[in-house]
DNA sequence: TGAATTTTATACTAATCGATCCAGAAGTTC
DNA sequence: GAACTTCTGGATCGATTAGTATAAAATTCA
């Protein structure tokens, strides 16, 4: 927080806000400056580049931002005190219902803002793929737990488990972006939660 | 085709496959005129238009020839020879298949290479979205007939079971960018598949 | 009041964007 | 060969891209 000097003429948390629902709408590259400033208050240049830095770091602060808003709808596949099983389901259910709501784009920031660049920014789509992995690593450790507390049995084919779910969850985006209503999205994910009941029977 | 005149010194259907690789990896605006001209030869802007017209028309063909080539891989949706279950499991395993090859871009054209555009190009997502719902349609079609043919109860919930289906298969492309190998996923669509012969028994 | 600090507006950079135009070469048909 | 058609290289279009230089304006602290 600077002390002394001129003081900056629009809120820059709110300014993130704006840049993050841009680069949710359109991706990183079809996100243009001018567009950026605009949504921000019509900011001019050097406002834009003394607060943000770039485009680039600008972009990546909006990340850390989605991932501590929007994105902690999956923040129970990382928590070892809910039960497997539930951890999964609510991580799905809750990134549909995040996902289709309407006061915000739609889909998933992480999945859909870089998932096609040109290869001068392909480290944007890798930073994004790591974040996609982290969600995939926290479905593993959830269906390791499960197997571990012979809740589902030790010969399921573990990563197979994880490719069902996570295939699934990395549906939801392109889904929620073609307008299927949160409803159906939901029943679909208890279909999809009945394969681990069916395993977990074979169990007994 | 012209009968007479000076012949083109470049092949324009090789030319519209580089193209159709390049929008597949890097999408439509992140793809520039200058890198299409490059994959093709090194040909010049004039010879780019003449042969062309836009970038927005070479898109739509490449789509086309996308749809007539690497496509097909879900056309089993809208064989109505086919039984209905297969039909499905057909177009999820060859779509799977054909989006982990390596001797092309990994993922989905139609589902990549438009998902997020500049408002300026908003037509070029509704165009590939409305391709998405043929696929989505066609599998609509198929656990209709399902139903119709007493293969699952006509208690099912049919919206939900397209969504099942549909969601995973357009989470198949960002599972392989992501590098997810073939075969986890075949596991998973196994996996998946087992969910119609639970709805099925019931039916007895 | 004045020095120090920070943001502001304005103008501007070089590069690239998709697209166009023209002169002339090149290949065709007759 | 003449007439005709088409393609090609090169220059160029206006607009936009991300990013910067400069100096005035607005604040805090001495």
């Amino acid at each position: 927080m600077p002390r002394t000097g001129r003081p900056r003429a629009f809120n820059r948390d709110e300014a993130v806000l704006a840049a993050m629902f841009l680069f949710w709408e359109h991706g990183f590259e079809s996100t243009s400056l001018a567009q950026l400033r605009a949504a921000m208050g019509h900011i001019s240049a050097a406002s834009f580049y003394a607060a943000f830095e770039s485009k680039e770091a600008l972009f990546r602060e909006t990340v850390e931002r989605y991932k501590a808003t929007y994105g902690r709808v999956m923040e129970s596949f990382h928590d070892p005190r809910l039960a497997p099983k539930a951890a999964i389901e609510q991580g799905l259910r809750r990134s549909a219902r995040m996902q289709t709501e309407v006061s915000h784009p739609l889909g998933c920031l992480v999945v859909l803002s870089g998932i096609s660049c040109s290869p001068e920014n392909q480290h944007i789509q890798e930073m994004l793929a790591k974040e996609r992995e982290k969600n995939r690593d926290g479905i593993k450790d959830c269906i390791e737990r499960a197997v571990a507390n012979g809740e589902l049995p030790d010969t399921v084919d573990v990563p197979m488990l994880v490719t069902l779910f996570d295939t699934f969850l990395l549906g939801i985006s392109t889904q929620a972006r073609d307008g299927i209503p949160f409803k159906q999205i939901d029943a679909a994910i208890t279909q999809l939660m009945s394969i681990w009941d069916a395993l977990s029977r074979k169990n007994g």
